[in-house]
DNA sequence: GCTCTTTTTTTCGAGCCTCGAAAAAAGTGT
DNA sequence: ACACTTTTTTCGAGGCTCGAAAAAAAGAGC
């Protein structure tokens, strides 16, 4: 049972609220803010003033933010100074690090490129501690307290997002990233499935196209899924769940990545499509990396001519079109963004696509049903994580007006 | 963005707090509801002060709770008299509506075989208004006022609610039920989806097992499920959802009652059973329906010797299990209630279903996910309408002590 | 340049709500 | 009968939001 509403809970969420239009308005006046959440000036107005007070949000006086009669508005805005936050997105052979103020503008960066898949457990967790250890120590930080790290994989997390239990980037599993964090920096950490993140991400960039309930597929080596329904990231009960992927297409099918037999992924994903287009066995095992120039060329070919090819991106796209049925069975149609390099050869992709959904319960409308392609996948995936974060400081942290939680934010050093 | 949170809706949810704790308590103490609830004693005593006078809850006077030392607690019951509601349940040949009053008890009830597929559209109306008309004439009501009436059919319905989007009962189409009856009788309707008011049922008949998170599949001439998850019944978007019976098992498959092909019902519903197991080829266009004395027949003959009787419930096990497979890559896997009368079959199912899900990504733990059998589906599915109409007295009408409200409870005749 | 009008923001008192502490109530044990 | 225990109610304090009114900060008009 829900706990039941103290009077302490009421002034958060409303602070929570507060914070929230500002930080999806950007620059918005209290008559706005008003507006937007329904409580009254005055209670706007003295949210507000504490904020300022806090050192959360500030009052832009440069630019008034209409022309018109009467006292201008004052917009407020987030105070980058507030926070910084970090992102750390780890996927195949890749690592990278993201310092962002409390307004979100990058602050410092860092890529690396590292051979994941033959690192040994413990070189794979050190790479990812010392990266963190870098940017904390970076001086642009200019001792501003980190209040969080969000840390992406590709692969499958645990429901509390405190660990790494499965990624086709590592042949090591249940690697508790978050606490190894955590106790190396003291800084609250989570993990996450980068393909959720990436749905995040697409709700704040394009927030009309992507509202209440979406899905973002992700086409490259595997098939990913973000999944958005009613407003709130869809996950598993015990994982990050959402391995669209995995929902089997043909039953004891194409050999996967996963060792199973039949998943969408060992149709769709870009191993799978290597393998049908150089007609090689459906059992046989998939290989590790294609380069990504070879899968642009294998699309040329397959515009070209109708050969192997071409036949490989339309199994590609029957795999997916009837795994998008069966998922629109579940939860009906809603729009569709793919994400990834491989989206550059959506277009030999989406025929057969379409043609599976429309043979579908799901497919009803299948004209109508939009898809969108994406091909920056990174840097979607750091935004993600970048909102995340700074959602998290604003609803667990800055929401609660607690005076212990409020120093630790501005104390100039850690623990 | 959801508005903000004023000062009234603190009370009206920690009413609909306490009242929530009665009703799954049973007879409850103030005590154990300041305990539940977090909120203090002097919080539950003002409130249940409140409601007692409203005549929401009362008092049970008569057996005290506990036999110990100290003043002995009072327990907290719902009134009877509060209020009725009525369910009505349209399957198959079948129309069944229910009066209970606000502890859950049956008041009045009355079912009718109609053949529904035959009827005109008006004539599916009328029978259903009718139904309503005579048990809301009925003298036991006592005048009490019907504050809410639920209408389960069995078919998709919409996200709000409010209509019957298709159903396999009738080849009629988008039938607003709500509308009509609520300008019938001025009473708030919703229209729900038997699967998911069978889950309700579950929900509350055996809290321990069906917690959060689980499964309930309908095996009947057709499949159906209803779905919790974190809490919550899991409709789609836009409609009721959870079509599970038409995720796709096999690309162009055999012929489905829906008209597609390859649906899992297409290997497992009853019809499907029976096509398979009389050799009938796959194109073969699904019979109405199936005498359940006749299903009885062929399981029997399918435990006694291995033919394609036999295989026909292999196959319906294998669509099951995969199907279940590619479920659990999307939710993770929970516990799975299987309901209806063709669960009496379910022995000669479950080798193949758990076959293949072991052959899927969700298969993990294949051997520890449990199925329960319930056989009595139309129980299950009055008892859920039933919760559904008393939780939302609870919440939307009861929790609010809007004295409008309030007086139309009481009100002793309709409008 | 001054006043009037318009719009935004703040201030102030009223009304609720929850909480903790203390008091009252209603039994059991001896 | 009296002491003890546990539940329930009462009461005052502290917070929060709200509406109304006041204050602030411009543009419009002359």
């Amino acid at each position: 049972m829900t706990v039941g509403i103290r009077h302490d809970d009421l002034r958060r969420r409303n602070r929570a609220m507060v914070i929230s239009a500002v930080r999806r308005g950007g620059q918005t006046s209290r008559t706005g803010i008003a507006a937007i959440t329904g409580l009254s000036h005055s209670t706007i107005s003295s949210i507000s003033s504490d904020l300022i007070a806090e050192g959360i949000l500030a009052e832009a006086r440069n630019e008034p933010l209409a022309l018109k009669r009467g006292r201008p508005q004052v917009g407020l805005t987030l105070e980058p100074k507030a926070a910084v936050v970090m992102t750390v997105v780890l996927s195949l052979n890749f690592l990278a690090a993201t310092l962002l103020d409390y307004a979100g503008e990058i602050v410092a960066e860092e890529q690396r490129r590292l051979d994941t898949r033959a690192m040994p457990r413990k070189q794979l967790i050190d790479e990812c501690v010392a990266i963190v250890r870098r940017r904390l120590d970076d001086r642009k930080r200019e001792g501003r307290r980190v209040l969080r790290i969000v840390l992406a994989i590709q692969g499958i997390t645990d429901a509390p997002a405190r660990a790494m239990l499965w990624s086709p980037i590592t042949p090591h599993t249940d690697i508790a990233f978050a606490d190894i964090l955590e106790r190396e920096f003291s800084v609250p950490v989570t993990v996450e499935n980068d393909c959720n993140m990436m749905a995040v991400a697409l709700r704040w960039r394009d927030p009309e196209r992507y509202k209440d309930d979406f899905i973002a597929i992700l086409l490259s080596h595997g098939i990913g899924m973000g999944l958005v329904l009613k407003g709130e990231l869809f996950t598993g009960t015990h994982s990050s769940g959402g391995e669209f992927g995995h929902m089997i297409h043909r039953p004891d099918g194409a050999l996967c990545r996963c060792g199973r037999r039949g998943c969408i992924e060992a149709y769709a994903g870009n191993y799978a499509i290597w393998r049908n287009a150089r007609m090689m066995g459906e059992d046989d095992e998939p290989v590790d990396d294609i380069d990504e120039a070879d899968m642009r060329t294998l699309a040329q070919v397959a515009r070209e001519r109708d050969g192997p090819e071409r036949q490989a991106y339309r199994k590609a796209g029957e795999a997916l079109g009837f795994g998008l049925g069966s998922l629109f069975a579940l939860i009906d149609p809603a729009p569709v963004a793919m994400v990834g390099a491989s989206t550059a050869a959506f277009d030999l992709i989406e025929p057969a696509l379409r043609e599976a959904i429309a043979k579908t319960a799901g497919g009803h409308h299948s004209t109508s049903i939009s898809f969108d392609t994406e091909p920056d996948q990174m840097a979607l995936l750091r935004d993600g994580c970048a909102m995340r974060a700074l959602t998290f400081i604003d609803n667990d942290i800055f929401a609660s007006g607690n005076p212990a939680q409020m120093e630790l934010a501005a104390g100039h050093e850690m623990a």
